[in-house]
DNA sequence: TACTGACTTTTTAAATTAATTAGTCAAAAG
DNA sequence: CTTTTGACTAATTAATTTAAAAAGTCAGTA
């Protein structure tokens, strides 16, 4: 019963502690500034979050949580397999502008990144996002819209080729310390084209 | 004449220069260093050199050059696209394993490699690339193999991916100081499924 | 159980110093 | 006139210390 109240304060702290994660990134904020934020002295938040990590671990559990469900009821609606992978673009893009000061899974990361845990988050994330792909490419290959193919194959060459071109924009063609509008809108410019051929590539004949 | 001999020395420089960056790193190569090597005082070094930034300029021109030439036999003697596009990723790999401690383009490098110039020169070599695969892409559409399609566009995305996928292997996946021969080994069987895809989508129907 | 103030320990940042490296130049050698 | 050098200075980087900030603990209160 009192669980219940734990919880929410736990969610209260992760809602506050994203914010300033997501504007100032993870090494600039302190866990004092969250407990102040909460209007809560450091130990008490110490008492729900045993230490720094795992509070950075529940954050990062709760905004990918929330990106794979985006994911997955994007293309649950989606009604043919390009439209589905755009709005898919979209929603990845929008993720990526949203937490970029995060540098979550970016290979970038401040030293908290760095971490086993966290690396082993986005890996099970990468994975869930490439099972939602695949369900999705084998329902539309059911639907008759995608000829046949290697789907495992399939799917994890397109999600490593759409963080490939984020990164490759990123951190290697235009590296600053906050992307421009412009890079984003060139991430998702070169996702489409590429989406385009890679459609064309394995569509029904 | 004496321009001859100068012209030698500068080579002999550049190949001593590149053996102890493409080994150490430029950062970790001082130009002590590479005048010891020579049997050369500093100062006469920079009688051929007038700064460090100018000799890592010098072997980048070096070592792009040849890069850009190989590529460009592969593709000249290329029977058809897929091949070709087969033996120029080979190239690229090869070529990212030999000179991976100089982190040439890859975002990640030393200072050194943050400077303008050096910028400058990558962009270069990413539009030469770039011009010879669309030159590749319209002879192998005039000879009947791909279907009628926007080359520029298609060619910038192909270079991009490539690209992409070196990038997020390296520096994302697995960030280590030296890659592993299986990291190679990933990136080449990641290049070569998306070749297939990217070749189905291409290709005349 | 939820919370706190006052504490200790660990990490980071700043300041200082020492060492290394880049780069110069007048003079010598071929 | 071109090439080379030793002996120099200037600029960077590394190592060391010191100060500050942040992480993390704990006895005690409501």
């Amino acid at each position: 019963m009192t669980e219940q109240i734990t919880d929410y304060k736990k969610e209260q702290i992760i809602a506050t502690a994203l914010k300033r994660f997501a504007h100032f990134g993870i090494a600039k904020t302190t866990m004092n500034e969250i407990a102040d934020d909460l209007s809560l002295s450091k130990a008490s938040l110490y008492y729900y979050f045993p230490d720094k990590t795992s509070l950075i671990l529940a954050v990062g559990h709760y905004i990918l949580f929330d990106f794979v469900k985006q994911q997955e009821a994007t293309l649950n609606k989606a009604l043919n397999f390009k439209t589905g992978m755009q709005n898919l673009i979209d929603i990845r893009i929008e993720f990526g502008k949203k937490y970029f000061m995060m540098h979550i899974g970016d290979g970038q990361g401040d030293s908290y990144f760095h971490d086993q845990q966290l690396h082993h988050l986005m890996e099970d994330v990468r994975q869930q996002e490439q099972l939602l792909l695949m369900a999705f490419m084998k329902k539309m290959q059911q639907q008759g819209e995608l000829k046949a193919l290697d789907i495992v194959a399939t799917s994890q060459i397109f999600t490593d080729v759409l963080t490939g071109i984020w990164v490759f924009e990123i951190h290697v063609l235009h590296k600053t310390l906050i992307p421009s509008e412009d890079q984003f809108n060139n991430i998702r410019t070169k996702c489409l084209n590429m989406l385009h051929i890679f459609y064309d590539g394995i569509k029904r004949a």
